[in-house]
RNA sequence: CGGGGCGUCGUAUAUUGGUAGUACGCCUGUUUUGGGAACAGGUAGGCCGAGUUCGAUUCUCGGCGCCCCGACCA
């Protein structure tokens, strides 16, 4: 893509409010626009990573035996009563309701358990159905006290959200530990190693416990405590001993962090399905109410968690999994055929690549770079073009390579 | 929701109870291209409302908005 063409509008300036790293990097780098606290436009660029994100996140869970769907934002009050949350006060606090000029009652998502078990309520359900797995990726609105921290805690945010419904307890739990997997295997890829599974509250309406995916990180609002040795690890709410004390698992020692949510894990049981009047028949012949199962990965939010862990004074540093673009080919001076010429070729390798096309000074060009964070920068001047060469360097090192024009094909091909 | 801070061109800022200035951006022209170019000309601003005052961007009150701390976070 050209740099001309992409609505890419960097600042020189760190926004005048803004102390979170993430919203500082993302909105001078033209990633997001910011609406209000808490709303947010993705950019060409912010969108660009999302959809890699997205991605990833999507073959993670196809893989699990998922399939993707997308369910409405606007919800009739009449399926929430079912439930009992449209009036229940915690809800209340978080979700938009509202009456429309006709005075019938809407309100806007905040969840979708009520939606995916009204779909799925309008089917035959047999145990030879069952399980059902169904995901979608979609704006969540929440209407959160204080919206803080640049993409970390938004009023309207994109979440993945998949919701799952078994004949049995055994079976529900088999395929939450498959999500589980997924999910780690789903943050490493989008270049989060760390993340740690953690044992939370389940609430009122849950079976046993729930789990948090958290990132040990000191912008996190989370506290969690976990053994340095093995993975146990629980989050402060049901955290009952004291610091210092044991790994009540492996006997380790019991470290304490801040930490952000990246995802979650729930267990519902057959709660919903009851208030729901929700059946299946089983193999017996009997009707019996279904277990549901809730996950959600927090996708606008993991956009705001790389900026705030890969970046450094001058700007994002993308790993490549997510990065907007793979290289982002620079020209200075005048050698703008060249490098549309370079431009082209790549793209027809359909290898994703940011030609910075502008009439802007080096300098302008190459700070723009390191802000926006693209892995490989490619530079094209006469100073290279006098070697038929490029110069390559990664973003965050300190090396530049040479590259004979004729070779950049292999040097492509190494970078798989 | 409690507490604190802040609202001035697109961005970042300065000053002032009496003509609102600077830098960047943006526009025109010329020269420029390896780390946010040079020169010349131009463009654009006091969050909203009320009050005090001869006069308010400045002082007072109210509202709205943004940021931070706390509470909250199925």
């Amino acid at each position: 893509m050209k740099y001309s063409q992409s609505f890419i509008n960097t600042r020189r300036d760190d926004p005048k409010d803004e102390t979170a790293t993430n919203a500082r990097l993302l909105l001078r780098g033209g990633f997001i626009d910011k609406l209000m606290a808490g709303s947010f436009t993705f950019l060409p660029l912010g969108w660009r990573v999302y959809q890699k994100i997205e991605q990833i996140v999507r073959e993670e869970m196809n893989a699990i035996g998922s399939a993707e769907i997308l369910m409405p934002l606007l919800h009739p009050k009449d399926v929430w009563n079912e439930t009992g949350r449209w009036a229940d006060p915690n809800v209340k606090q978080i979700m938009y309701q509202f009456k429309s000029v006709d005075e019938k009652e809407y309100g806007l998502s905040f969840t979708h358990e009520e939606i995916f078990l009204d779909v799925i309520r309008k089917n035959s359900l047999s145990y030879k159905n069952l399980p059902i797995k169904l995901y979608h990726f979609s704006t969540k609105f929440r209407n959160e006290a204080r919206a803080k921290s640049g993409l970390l805690r938004g009023r309207e945010f994109i979440m993945k959200d998949l919701y799952s419904m078994h004949t049995t307890q055994e079976d529900l739990d088999k395929f939450y530990w498959e999500v589980k997997d997924a999910y780690l295997r789903a943050f490493n890829r989008v270049g989060l190693k760390d993340v740690k599974v953690v044992e939370a509250s389940g609430g009122v309406f849950t079976s046993g416990h729930t789990h948090e995916f958290q990132l040990v990180s000191p912008v996190g609002e989370d506290n969690i405590y976990f053994c340095n040795k093995c993975d146990w690890a629980q989050n402060k709410e049901i955290y009952t001993h004291k610091i210092g004390d044991p790994c009540p698992k492996c006997g380790g020692q019991v470290e304490e962090a801040s930490s952000i949510e990246v995802g979650n894990i729930f267990r519902f049981g057959t709660v919903y399905s009851e208030k729901m009047g929700i059946n299946f028949k089983d193999s017996d012949g009997k009707d019996k109410p279904p277990y549901l199962g809730s996950y959600g990965i927090g996708m606008s939010r993991l956009i705001g968690v790389l900026a705030e862990v890969f970046n450094d004074d001058v700007g994002i540093k993308w790993p490549k999994s997510v990065a907007p673009f793979l290289i982002h080919l620079v020209s200075l001076g005048n050698t703008k055929t060249e490098a549309e010429k370079l431009y082209r070729t790549l793209a027809e390798k359909s290898v994703d690549v940011l030609w910075d096309d502008r009439e802007e000074s080096a300098g302008v060009k190459l700070s723009d770079a390191d802000l926006i964070g693209i892995p490989y920068r490619i530079i094209v001047s006469d100073k290279t073009l006098a070697q038929e060469s490029v110069e390559i360097k990664e973003r965050g090192s300190d090396k530049v390579e040479m590259v004979k024009l004729g070779e950049l094909s292999s040097w492509l091909e190494k970078l798989e």
